[in-house]
RNA sequence: CGCGGGGUGGAGCAGUGGCAGCUCGUCAGGCUCAUAACCUGAAGGUCGUACGUUCGAAUCGUACCCCCGCAACCA
């Protein structure tokens, strides 16, 4: 089934599955990325939002010889936890997998043959530490040895942490494994190479927006953030260098050595595009995992398929420890209608440290691979791509082995997600780096979405449940409160297009909060009530109003506190569909309280919490 | 000269040529429906430094100082 609504692709950065997450992922891109697509899915857009968890490359290894395990056992471990934390935070992923699935290997390879066929995949030689005790190539991480510059002992070989110089191949001295322990020598090793310098003047073009598959022809400029094309633009006019896309591994995926043998007799590639030795060799992590983006809608296109509620068109939600997965009423049930869509946009959203893979590297694959297809099976290339800068925690990174870290499941159990979401979206690292300060997080909390948000509700339903039995069922709307309402929705919204989070919240949600405690304060409806009872009526039903329009703004922002407020007044909860844009205030004729009156939002202890966090 | 980002009242940030703004905090007043919440008002800044362009600079140019990211278990 199609339909007609505006296609919106999110693709939300694969976290390395080697640890739990911290406050610093859920302000990188988890929690923009969520708020971003239930915004878009309220207008009515038909959204896809897919990820991972990224179980290859080094990290997880290493992590694995810290615990003595296996790296497959460390990425299942890590991969559930992942999961459990998304259902926490309702993060709402039409599908959440993993690299290690046979569709991604599938896309993967995919990618690669015809990467290879157009020939943007080449071969080439690079040097790298050999132990002949362990019979395999090491990675730059498990060799280590003497500094030729300060002497300092025990330098990895790419940089010395004693005298921060850069070291070249072959200028450590005594270069040993970490894993025997006995030395290793450098020894030349065959890798493909994606070849950036023939993608160069292509990826000048797609950042001008002049590219042919991008129908817009506005410039990244204009659409990404200022810093993010800055970025990108340096790095590019840099020149850009042969990069592998191959290593010596062993935890990886395979190389498809069974194809590329048969496209070589065939006379597709040259017999010279063969490596003369697949040993060993597995797919470099940084081509692989971005691939997720191909091949997690083509898994999700399958689980659609195979799903009877689906196939009924009905809202779906399954989680599983293999993964998330989601059908929203009325979608598209074809996984091209994003992806081979011109006229679909993709949004991209990482933290910095991830920037160039996606603004260059992954563009550049997609290009490379467009070359070779029909002109209506072209991938559509990322419109904009959000990055955020880091959010630090006492003025340094987050870091698990310094233990600075918050972890993200024990402050959502300890304050509930939409305490965290506020303060968090609230505060991002938008153009800069942002701290976290516990007694900053409280004052948020307690100051703004407490005492100004969760207060004017809460004093208006309690008023009238208490005052006016709960019940009332027409009024006359005044001007000043409908405006107010309009414009406040309308620049929350304006402000999500162009993904400013902390502009949308406070230029647009809480202004109208503030809005709303002034007028509940100028119509002085306590004393109103025992003079006009009318006239106090009628301010309750614009306060109703106001009520009803913060029920909708909150929506992306707060979605606990939504549904809950929805089931006190007994609404209808706006549901997430592909085809009805509910972004517009309906006035409320008839307002019935249904459930009983509670709070939205605790009030946080601030000294028992200060106490407990930072010791003071 | 590696590539980038940033330095604005106590805190966090907006503002890219035209009277220096927002949220929080502080102080004073008001209100009492509400989670001691809400509303009004005030104080508080020579916009990192210096020179320059301009009728006019936080905003443009040049030089300099400081902090940070990109490369290390990390987003």
């Amino acid at each position: 089934m199609r339909n007609n609504s505006e296609k919106i692709f999110i693709a939300v950065a694969w976290p390395y599955v080697n640890g739990n997450l911290h406050v610093g992922h859920l302000a990188g891109y988890l929690l923009p990325a969520d708020v971003f697509a239930r915004y878009q899915r309220l207008r009515g857009r038909d959204v896809l939002m897919v990820s991972g968890s990224d179980c290859h490359g080094t990290p997880i290894t290493v992590q694995a010889d810290k615990e003595g395990k296996k790296p497959v056992e460390i990425v299942n471990e890590y991969h559930k936890r992942v999961v459990e934390l998304f259902d926490l935070y309702d993060l709402t992923y039409n599908l959440y997998t993993k690299t290690t699935t046979e569709n991604h290997k599938r896309v993967v390879h995919e990618l690669f043959l015809e990467l290879l066929k157009s020939g943007f995949i080449v071969k080439g030689v690079m040097k790298q530490y050999y132990s002949a005790k362990d019979n395999k190539f090491l990675p730059d991480r498990y060799v280590e040895g003497i500094c030729p510059h300060c002497k300092a002992k025990e330098q990895r070989s790419d940089q010395c942490e004693n005298c921060g110089r850069w070291l070249k191949d072959g200028e450590l001295i005594d270069p040993v494994s970490k894993l025997s322990g006995e030395s290793v020598e450098l020894k030349d090793t065959e890798h493909y190479f994606l070849d950036f310098p023939k993608l160069e003047n292509d990826l000048k073009r797609y950042l001008n927006g002049e590219f042919d598959e991008n129908n817009e022809k506005k410039s990244k400029k204009e659409i990404w953030r200022e810093w993010v094309f800055a970025e990108a633009f340096g790095w590019l006019s840099e020149g850009m260098e042969k990069r592998a896309i191959t290593r010596d591994l062993d935890w990886s995926i395979v190389l498809p050595e069974k194809e590329i043998k048969e496209l070589a007799k065939k006379g597709e590639i040259l017999e010279d595009q063969v490596l003369a030795n697949f040993e060993g060799k597995r797919i470099y992590v940084w081509f692989e995992a971005v691939t997720g983006y191909l091949s997690a809608p083509q898994e999700w296109n399958g689980l659609v398929q195979s799903d009877p509620a689906a196939n009924d068109n009905k809202t779906v939600y399954k989680k599983t420890k293999e993964r998330l997965f989601r059908y929203f009423k009325s979608q598209s049930k074809n996984w091209k209608d994003w992806w081979m869509n011109p006229n679909s946009k993709h949004y991209y959203f990482m933290g910095q440290d991830n920037l160039v893979f996606h603004t260059l590297m992954w563009p550049g694959q997609l290009i490379g691979a467009n070359k070779g297809r029909k002109a209506n099976e072209k991938y559509a290339l990322p419109y904009n791509v959000v990055v955020n800068k880091f959010l630090n925690f006492n003025k340094a990174k987050f870091s698990k082995s310094r233990e600075n870290i918050i972890d993200s499941r024990e402050i959502a159990e300890e304050f509930g997600t939409d305490a965290v979401r506020y303060f968090i979206l609230s505060n991002l690292p938008e153009n800069k780096e942002s701290n976290f300060i516990w007694e900053r997080f409280v004052d948020v909390v307690n100051d703004e979405l407490v005492a100004n948000l969760g207060n004017f509700i809460n004093r208006t339903l309690v008023f009238y449940d208490q005052k006016m039995m709960g019940k009332l069922e027409s009024g006359e709307i005044e001007e000043v409160v409908k405006e107010n309402i309009h414009s406040m929705i309308e620049k929350t919204g304006k402000y999500l297009e162009k993904v400013e989070f902390a502009n949308a919240i406070y230029h647009g949600l809480m202004e109208l909060a503030r809005f709303a405690n002034r007028y509940f304060n100028d119509k002085e409806i306590w004393s109103l009530i025992k003079t006009d009872k009318k006239a106090a009526e009628n301010v309750m039903y614009n306060l109703l109003q106001l009520v009803e329009a913060l029920r909708l703004i909150i929506r992306p922002f707060l979605p606990m506190a939504a549904t809950k407020l929805s089931k006190i007044l007994g609404r209808e909860e706006m549901e997430h569909s592909a085809s009805k844009d509910d972004w517009g205030f309906t006035e409320v004729k008839e307002t019935k309280l249904t459930g009983k009156v509670e709070l939205l939002f605790e009030k946080i202890d601030k000294e028992l919490v200060l106490k407990d966090k930072t010791g003071k």
